[in-house]
RNA sequence: GCUGAAGUGGUGGAAUUGGUAGACACGUUGGACUUAAAAUCCAAUGUCCCUUGGGACGUACGGGUUCAAGUCCCGUCUUCAGUACCA
């Protein structure tokens, strides 16, 4: 009886699926262990083989902890709105919600295209997912608790001095009895200071506005990047060249009013927490130069023959006598009430240039210096000197203040900017030469020319800076973070509709218990000709007070009914907080996004494994969020994941077919050398596992290849072969589909966990896949010959023991090491050992499946109930690992030369130093070897070498 | 530029605290079985020299430490990823 994986796959996974194998309990004696998979965005392109390989490791995982005892979370979801949806929404007036469902359940879409569907496709490699506990995050059961934790943050305010998010309720009451004087609040930089007298006097709408600037998600005017013709703001990476990547229409930099959350509150406490995340260093790097936390001071210069004064942040205030210009950026507030009548012309022309430039091509180009003199002068702190104050697109309205003290001496940037526009460069530094570059390094200087700073290196004349400042009133020290507050708005139409509307211009909230508030139908999913969002063309888009429901546009009155906001939730709203929703079960997920029992009980993700792209935004959002959710009580935990691990990217192998120049001759690969000849893309599916061309079905691809002529090299058209990304467009596409019929989900798993380690990105051949498909083949057949079970009572020998101890202690080592690839090859030792040996020992073969079963679940489920089990394997004990059938007698020493292997010795593992010395010195090899020499040193380690110098 | 990761046969990749480099596969070559093919099985396979025994060289490159280095240290180069005028 041979292996028909085919037969057996289906039949567990239909097993699995109805006695819920891999259900997770919220109430269970055993241990709890989370594993989460990064949930898909679900296209309608499908899966290809790259997206499965987190999925395998963590499925691995999970099938591991559920074989050593754990109670198992293992869920899996969508994320399901977003812009891919909403773009083939507009090419083929499809509603996303329709094309998105036929993405994950299958079917034919309104386009005539057939669809697998997502979730086929993953049944299909026999994941061990809890789907009972599925969410999609364009479902208004999801979204309403989306909703409700925006209304939440809407709702609190940041204590710097608790550190920790508090209910606005009590800022207010804070401000009704001592003003904001005493308050430490994350907030806006504008904010008015006031009395509580002056507090309680203010009207609700002008107590609405003070409050906005404090909470925790607000309205602001932000810088954006806007594109008239596409009537949407874009984000940087989709702009190329100042014009949009979609259609290349012009993109302006233009002031929105947009929702934008305060994450720069947490800015601290989310570098801190990285210290408690099990992840690697470089995911720790980009997480801390995403916060870009800097060390420093706040310095002001007044204005010379003005009343304004020009705050900057600098990392160096050791430096402050080597100031001897100042910079604002050309949108500073300040430039056009400081800039001279006679330099009016020259500032104005400038803002007007640099304005059309995207803030992604000012990044580009670093080497082009310009600027401005606006004709003012600041005076300096210390020794009141005039500083002539300049306009430069250097320096980034978005970061710090706005406005730089320019050192030419010590920053590069600086001096170019001086160098270019001849403004003096004073040197501070003592011996240090700067004709020709400034000197940035803090250290093995001292300062010069400074007045009371002379002669101290860089950490005193900082501190004495800082403290000189503070007497006059003029700075003090200061920390900096890069991390900008995160834009919330979208104009979009596929994503979660704000729980708010508007009383006189002035966000309200949408009291919870009336959510969700279901995204509206509309015609097209574009903006309308005004430019409001696409939900400006609602027709039933207003909030009625009265009836607390959404109604229609027309009965808008601004006493009972007000119009509704337009825009809707980016991306990362609905998965900042999927995995608490998992810890849930579907039953019991009405009355809150889930119940404190079962968020007590499950906590935090374990293991968290998903791509390297989400490395930055998913995870400083989803971060923050849990942050204020600990904040505000509604969890327990401070960090959403414990471990973390990105995979490597699965790479295409493509392959290419070369087109001599000017015929309609395709020449194999080792015939092009010297020739004129066009490298074409063949599906790789034309291609066998020697690169050679099945030249008929590459004829019979494309019209334009059906008269081509082929030139042989031995009697085979060779392809050129090249690693690129996979791609549809570069024909390298493997659909993992194609392999299950092919070789079986369990040749798919092993595979994708032996082409190597997880983390590391590596190129897919199909050609390969035979080597783990034959092993199967192995397996099979160690326990099923042609009469069937070929399985005895027979008592293990030492060897097969050996082989089987040997394997369960290297896979557990790999497991916990998430070293998935060399398990797949121990597996292949212990199956050829085993084979070798003839075993056919029931007490060595029943253990391995369970050992083997978190890799190749389908073939393990089958030998193990054909074995005579009669409940699943995938709770079955994992075998314990026994020392004492590896224990050897003998080794079999490599004996070394002046450190170069000349031949092995087996010798007892009891001997003493002298005696394996003697042994070795005795034997003849080493007498051969050393040619009458007589050794200097014999190094013997026992149990490892013998090596004899000389 | 900065940060991080990585450079090992024709290919993917193994190699505990420094201790037999190339496990396990793919591919290639030869053989068995077959009318033939597929499948399966057996053998060889880092490079070079050599008649066998064997020898020389080999983990990006150049140094160093050590009885012993893919592994540790210093320097250089290359590739990939992330990030970028951050004051």
């Amino acid at each position: 009886m041979s292996y028909h994986f085919n037969e057996i796959e289906a039949k567990w996974q239909k097993y699995w699926a109805e006695n819920q194998t891999f259900k997770a309990e919220n109430n269970s004696d055993k241990p709890k262990y989370y594993v989460l998979d990064m949930f898909p965005y679900p296209s309608g392109a499908g899966l290809h083989v790259g997206h499965p390989l987190g999925y395998i490791a963590s499925d691995i995982y999970a099938r591991y902890k559920r074989h050593k005892g754990f109670n198992v979370l293992h869920p899996q979801g969508y994320d399901s709105f977003g812009l891919p949806a909403e773009q083939y929404a507009i090419q083929t007036g499809q509603h996303p919600a329709d094309t998105t469902r036929v993405n994950i359940e299958g079917g034919v879409d309104k386009a005539g295209n057939e669809i697998e569907g997502y979730r086929k496709q993953l049944d299909r490699i026999g994941f061990s997912f809890d789907w009972s506990r599925e969410v999609r995050t364009s479902n208004p059961e999801y979204y309403k608790w989306t909703q409700w934790i925006f209304i939440q943050l809407f709702e609190s305010w940041y204590c710097k001095n608790h550190q920790c998010a508090f209910p606005i309720s009590e800022l207010e009451k804070l401000f009704s009895e001592e003003g904001n004087s005493g308050v430490n609040p994350a907030c806006d930089d504008d904010v008015e200071s006031f009395t509580a007298k002056e507090w309680n006097s203010f009207s609700s709408e002008k107590k609405q506005d003070v409050l906005l600037k404090y909470r925790l998600t607000y309205l602001a005017e932000t810088e954006v990047n806007w594109c008239p013709a596409l009537g949407t703001v874009l984000a940087n990476d989709e702009i190329v060249n100042g014009l949009s990547e979609r259609g290349s229409h012009p993109v302006i930099r233009k002031k929105m009013t947009q929702w934008s959350m305060r994450i720069s509150a947490y800015a601290e406490r989310l570098l801190q927490g990285l210290e408690t995340i099990d992840c690697t260093d470089s995911l720790k790097e980009s997480q801390r130069n995403w916060i870009g936390k800097s060390v420093g001071a706040s310095v002001t210069f007044k204005v010379k023959d003005s009343a304004e004064v020009i705050e900057v942040f600098t990392t160096r205030p050791d430096t402050i006598y080597g100031v001897s210009f100042m910079t604002l950026a050309p949108e500073h507030d300040l430039v056009s009430k400081i800039t001279t009548d006679d330099q009016k012309g020259d500032v104005e022309a400038y803002i007007q240039a640099t304005a059309k430039r995207s803030e992604r091509d000012r990044m580009a180009d670093v080497k082009t210096i310009s600027g401005a003199f606006t004709g003012a002068y600041a005076e300096h702190p210390f020794s009141k000197e005039p500083i002539p104050i300049w306009i430069g697109d250097y320096v980034l309205a978005g970061y710090g203040t706005g406005a730089v003290m320019s050192v030419p001496c010590g920053d590069q940037r600086d001096y170019d900017f001086a160098k270019h526009f001849n403004i003096e460069i004073p040197n501070i530094f003592e011996g240090v030469d700067i004709s020709e570059e400034a000197f940035a390094a803090k250290d093995n200087v001292k300062i010069a020319n400074s007045d009371f700073l002379n002669g101290m290196n860089y950490k005193k004349a900082t501190k004495r800076a800082i403290y000189e400042l503070e007497q006059l009133d003029q700075g003090e020290g200061k920390t900096n973070y890069r991390l900008r507050d995160a834009v919330f708005s979208r104009q979009r139409y596929w994503g979660e509709p704000f729980p708010v509307y508007y009383v006189k211009g002035k966000p309200q909230m949408i009291e919870q218990q009336h959510l969700p508030i279901v995204l509206p139908e509309i015609e097209k999913y574009l903006p309308t000709e005004e430019g409001e969002p696409p939900l400006g063309r609602a027709d039933v888009w207003a909030w009625s007070t009265e009836s607390n429901s959404v109604v229609s546009n027309d009965k808008v009155n601004n006493t009972t009914v007000f119009p509704l906001e337009l825009n809707t939730m980016p991306g990362w709203a609905g998965s900042s907080w999927y995995f608490f929703r998992y810890m849930e079960e579907v039953a019991n997920r009405d009355g809150a996004f889930a119940t404190q029992n079962a968020l007590n009980y499950w906590e935090n993700v374990d293991l968290y494994i998903g791509g390297s792209e989400h490395a930055t935004g998913h995870l400083l959002y989803s971060r923050f969020w849990v942050k204020f959710m600990k904040d505000r009580g509604f969890i327990n935990v401070d960090e959403p994941f414990k471990k973390l691990i990105n995979q490597g990217m699965i790479l295409g192998t493509s392959a290419f077919v070369y087109k001599e120049e000017g015929t309609n001759k395709f020449l194999s690969k080792g015939l092009i050398e010297g020739k004129q000849v066009q490298p074409i893309h063949s599906d790789v599916s034309f291609v066998n596992a020697s690169d050679e061309l099945d030249i008929e079905a590459f004829k019979n691809w494309r019209e334009e290849f059906k008269e081509a002529e082929f030139i042989l090299e031995d009697g085979v058209y060779k392809v050129g072969r090249e690693v690129e990304k996979m791609s549809k467009s570069k024909y390298n596409v493997v659909n993992p589909d194609a392999i299950c019929k092919q070789y079986g989900a369990d040749s798919l798993r092993l595979y994708e966990m032996f082409l190597g380690p997880l983390e590391q990105a590596k190129p897919w051949n199909t050609a390969g896949i035979t080597g783990v498909h034959g092993f199967l083949k192995k397996l099979w057949k160690l326990y099923v010959n042609d009469n069937g079970l070929n399985v005895t009572d027979a008592e293990p020998t030492k060897d097969n023991l050996k082989t089987l101890h040997k394997t369960i202690k290297k896979v557990v080592e790999d497991i916990e090491n998430f070293s998935f690839n060399t398990s797949v090859s121990t597996f292949m030792i212990a199956v050829n050992e085993l084979t070798a040996q003839k075993c056919t020992s029931k007490e060595i073969l029943e253990p391995l499946l369970a050992v083997i079963s978190p890799y190749a679940p389908h073939i393990a489920e089958e030998l193990w109930n054909r074995l005579g089990n009669e409940t699943s394997i995938a709770t079955a004990d994992f075998p314990e690992f026994e020392e004492k059938h590896l224990v050897e007698s003998s080794k079999n020493y490599p004996i070394s030369f002046n450190g170069k292997m000349r031949f092995t010795l087996e010798l007892p593992l009891d001997m003493s130093k002298e005696e394996i010395e003697k042994a070795v010195m005795a034997h003849e090899k080493t007498i051969a070897q050393l040619e009458g020499r007589t050794p200097k040193k014999v190094i013997v380690v026992p149990g490892k070498i013998v090596n004899i110098v000389g």
